[in-house]
DNA sequence: CAATAACATACAGGCTGCATGTATGCAACA
DNA sequence: TGTTGCATACATGCAGCCTGTATGTTATTG
C-alpha cells in the first residue's frame, strides 16, 4: 500500500509475479519457439529468479500452458468484440473467420497456438481448451446455422473439429505468405458447401 | 561378402548405419515424442555409438526429418497402393480418404506426422515433405475432379492445403477416440459440398 | 510470535554438439 | 601386386547448457 517495493500482500505478490512470468514467457514463446527458449531466459525477462517461477508452476511446460491458455482467450475475445449479434448465420461465420485470421496474424501466435501448443501440450489438452473459448462461438454458430437448416445436418463436433482444422491452417498458410484471399475463398467455399441452398449471392470477397 | 561382421564395403556400412539409426529413431520417437527421445537412448536401440550419428547427420533435428521423410513416404505409398486407377473423381476422392485414415492408425504416426513434425520441422518443411509424398495424390485428384467440373472452381493450392488440414485433424481425433464415422461423414460432406451438383447417392458410408 | 508463503541459491543429473583419436576401406603408384 | 597416403566411418571424452529439486532465507499472516 505504501511505495512500490514496499509492504504488499501477498496474493498481490503471487498475482503480479505471476503476471510477469506469463507476459516474460508469452514474449519469448512467440518471437523464438518453446523448445528454444530457456527458464533462465524467461526469469531474466521477468525479472524474477528461476526459483519464483518453479514456485509458480510445476515446470517449463505448465507455464506453457498458462500463456497458451491466455492467448486462446485473447483471440476468442477477439472474435467475439468482431462479431455483431445479429447477422444471418452465414455471415456470422464468415465475420467469425475474417476475426479469427485477423487475430492469428499477430507475431508468432500461430507457432505458439497451432505449431508448438499440440506438440508439447497434446491435442487432446488444445482441444479442450479451444472447446473452453475459440471454438466456442465456431460450434454455437454451425449449430444455430444447422438448427436454421442453413447447413445439413452432421455430427457438429466433428465438423466443428474440422472446419477449426482448416481455419488453422488457412492462419499457418497466410502466415507463410499464402495469398489471404484464396484461403478465404477456399474456406467460405467450404462452409457454403454444407448448405442445401446455394449461397446468397457471389459478389468477389474482399480482399483482406 | 565373407561373414556377417566382416569386410564391408563403406557404401554398405553406411546405408546399414544409416537404415539402423533411422529404424530405431522411428521407433523411439513414435513410441514416445521427440523431445523425450534423447540421442543416447537412440544409438543404444540401433546399437551404435552417438559418434555414428553425428558423422551422418547433422544433429537430432536431421535425424527426425529422416524419419519423417520415410514415414511419410511410407503413408503416400498405402494410399497409392489402396486407390485402383479408374474410379470416379468423388469415389477416388473417398478412397484416397479411407486409405489415409487408415494409414494414420499406424501407432505413433499421427504425433511424429502431425504433431511433432509441424513444431520441429516447420509447417514449411512439413509442407514440402507433404507435397513430393502424400498431399500430391490429393492435389491430383482435385485438380482432377475439377477439370472434370465435378468441383467447383477453385485455388487448387488453397484448397488441397484446407482439406489436408481436415484430413489430418480427423486422423487425430479418431486416434484420440472419436467416431471415425462422424469424422468419415463429415469428410466426405466437404468433399461433396463442393460439387456444384448434388452428390450421386445417398448410401450410409460403411463403418470402417 | 509461530507458521506459512514467497521467493533465492546451490546442486545433481542428463543431454546436445563438437573436438579429438583410431581403425578401416580405398585408390594410385611403384 | 604390395604399400603408401588419404578419406571415410566411426568411438571417446569434454564443455556448456538446461531442467528440476532441495535447501536456505526473508516477508506475511493469523
Amino acid at each position: 500500500m505504501q511505495q512500490e517495493t514496499g509492504r504488499r500482500s501477498n496474493r498481490d505478490r503471487t498475482e503480479a509475479t505471476r503476471a510477469d512470468l506469463i507476459r516474460a514467457a508469452r514474449k519469448l514463446f512467440t518471437e523464438k519457439s518453446y523448445a528454444e527458449t530457456g527458464t533462465p531466459e524467461i526469469v531474466a525477462e521477468a525479472g524474477v529468479t528461476r526459483g519464483a517461477l518453479y514456485h509458480h508452476f510445476a515446470d517449463k511446460q505448465a507455464l506453457f500452458a498458462a500463456v497458451v491458455e491466455q492467448e486462446a482467450a485473447a483471440v476468442a475475445a477477439e472474435i467475439d468484440h468482431a462479431s455483431p449479434p445479429s447477422l444471418s448465420a452465414r455471415e456470422a461465420l464468415i465475420a467469425g473467420s475474417d476475426a479469427y485470421l485477423k487475430a492469428m496474424r499477430a507475431p508468432g501466435r500461430t507457432r505458439l497456438l497451432l505449431l508448438d501448443g499440440p506438440a508439447v501440450l497434446g491435442r487432446a489438452a488444445m482441444d479442450e481448451i479451444d472447446n473452453r473459448h475459440g471454438n466456442r462461438s465456431l460450434r454455437e454458430g454451425l449449430v444455430a446455422a444447422m438448427r436454421a437448416q442453413a447447413v445439413t445436418r452432421l455430427p457438429a463436433e466433428a465438423l466443428t473439429a474440422l472446419l477449426a482444422a482448416a481455419f488453422d491452417r488457412a492462419a499457418l498458410a497466410i502466415e507463410a505468405g499464402a495469398s489471404a484471399a484464396d484461403y478465404r475463398a477456399v474456406l467460405i467455399a467450404l462452409m457454403d458447401g454444407l448448405s442445401p441452398a446455394p449461397p446468397p449471392s457471389k459478389r468477389p470477397a474482399p480482399s483482406r
